[in-house]
DNA sequence: CGCGGGCGTAGGGAACGCGTCAAGACCGGC
DNA sequence: GCCGGTCTTGACGCGTTCCCTACGCCCGCG
């Protein structure tokens, strides 16, 4: 879960951000003032800043300068003032974007979601664990020289996306075979049987591709 | 040397950031509507991307997805509309930052620092190992008296930059041949067993220019 | 106890994708 | 204008993957 602290010390701000970032399963940390963010960013480093330069200790810029010295953590920067030098001058201090109050607070989380986005996704893979075995899905890669088809992947991902959750296999037919094929429920009994021979310790009992009876598939990690 | 395509109609604008870009050693190129923006971007990939959204041809929003089809190159939107909607859905596409109009030129500058500095820090290597032989990115050389032609090279850069990763052939033939190239999978066997044919030791049995049969290649330190 | 639905497994035919060889089209320099 | 290298096409054999049919098993139900 991407771990986001909040700079500001405006409660109003703070709450409308908390509840909209964690409907989408961001984790919110706050900080009130410069001092508190520095100390709070060394203890325990966030996967994102979101910065409010008008605080009541130290100047913003020297925030962002104090995170910069030691971490590349993308910074987004709050601001009252609209003038592009100081807009040039948190660019220029290694702020990663600006923005100027008053804001929606709709874009401002587009903007938390594209920053994350262009970090995560330049960054290391998604890995996830099955069993023995170690998936990445970016790379397309399985450990332990496991080799999966393409149909093998597709149905892989979907269940692996939602750890935990159940998939109806209309939605697995319809996405991996497509709407017609939505009564073709022999197809994923065989995929599913293939992907248990290559993942699961004992295929015959599975402890991470499990079967719901009459509904779905579920992936559990 | 960073290049930054510009997809606006308005000399003036142009002018203005071909000045200041060039002036920092970025390298700018123009293309004045929707069409051309897509042609050009697949014919010499840029580092970066400024979009005007109010463009005479296609709506902006389809150029980041046209865009985001196949590359993750860093896009800045530029448009007139302020709305915190046509924020969110131009980032929701996929682009990288928002700027409405009127802007500092070196508010934009900034913000084109601010984006290229964390792509161009996410690391690089420029010799790497395949088998028998060295390669060397930068100085386009490989060891043994080896030489590659202009795509070779493209299609080699492409897999070693991710290594391990898998590239989907979709790709792989958008940005060495083009959009439109899209479907024509033999160009990439044949581009293949000559890099295969030059650098493997066995090129029957490849060990590290690898083929995912109906995914795409993967080059393996 | 017999029955049927849902699930897991096995095997074979067909189609697709890949590698390879070969030849024509294009473009540069000598 | 000739010639070498490079880029585009085309055709063929082979292996893998996918699709489909068939069968055995477990469990709930009548």
């Amino acid at each position: 879960m991407t771990r986001v602290l909040v700079v500001d010390d405006e409660p109003q701000l703070l709450r409308a951000l908390r509840i909209n970032l964690r409907a989408r399963d961001y984790d919110v940390e706050v900080a009130a003032d410069g001092t508190t963010a520095l100390r709070q960013a060394g203890a325990a480093p966030p996967d994102l800043v979101v910065l409010d330069l008008g605080l009541p200790d130290i100047p913003g810029v020297d925030v962002i300068h104090g995170l910069r010295g030691w971490t590349r953590v993308p910074i987004i920067v709050l601001s009252g003032r609209a003038g592009s030098q100081d807009k040039v001058e948190a660019l220029e201090a290694g702020a990663d974007d600006y923005v100027t109050k008053p804001f929606d607070i709709e874009e401002l989380v587009a903007r938390i979601r594209a920053v994350s986005r262009r970090v995560t996704t330049a960054g290391e893979a998604s890995r996830v664990d099955v069993g023995e075995h170690t998936v990445d899905l970016a790379g397309k890669t399985v450990s332990g020289g496991v080799h999966l088809t393409p149909t093998e992947w597709h149905l892989l991902e979907i269940l692996i996306r939602d750890p935990g959750k159940l998939i109806s296999q209309q939605q697995l037919l319809t996405t991996v075979w497509g709407p017609s094929y939505r009564r073709e429920t022999h197809y994923l009994r065989q995929y599913m049987a293939q992907l248990r021979r290559k993942l699961e310790a004992d295929p015959a009992h599975p402890r991470h591709l499990l079967t719901e009876p009459g509904m779905g598939y579920r992936f559990q990690p």
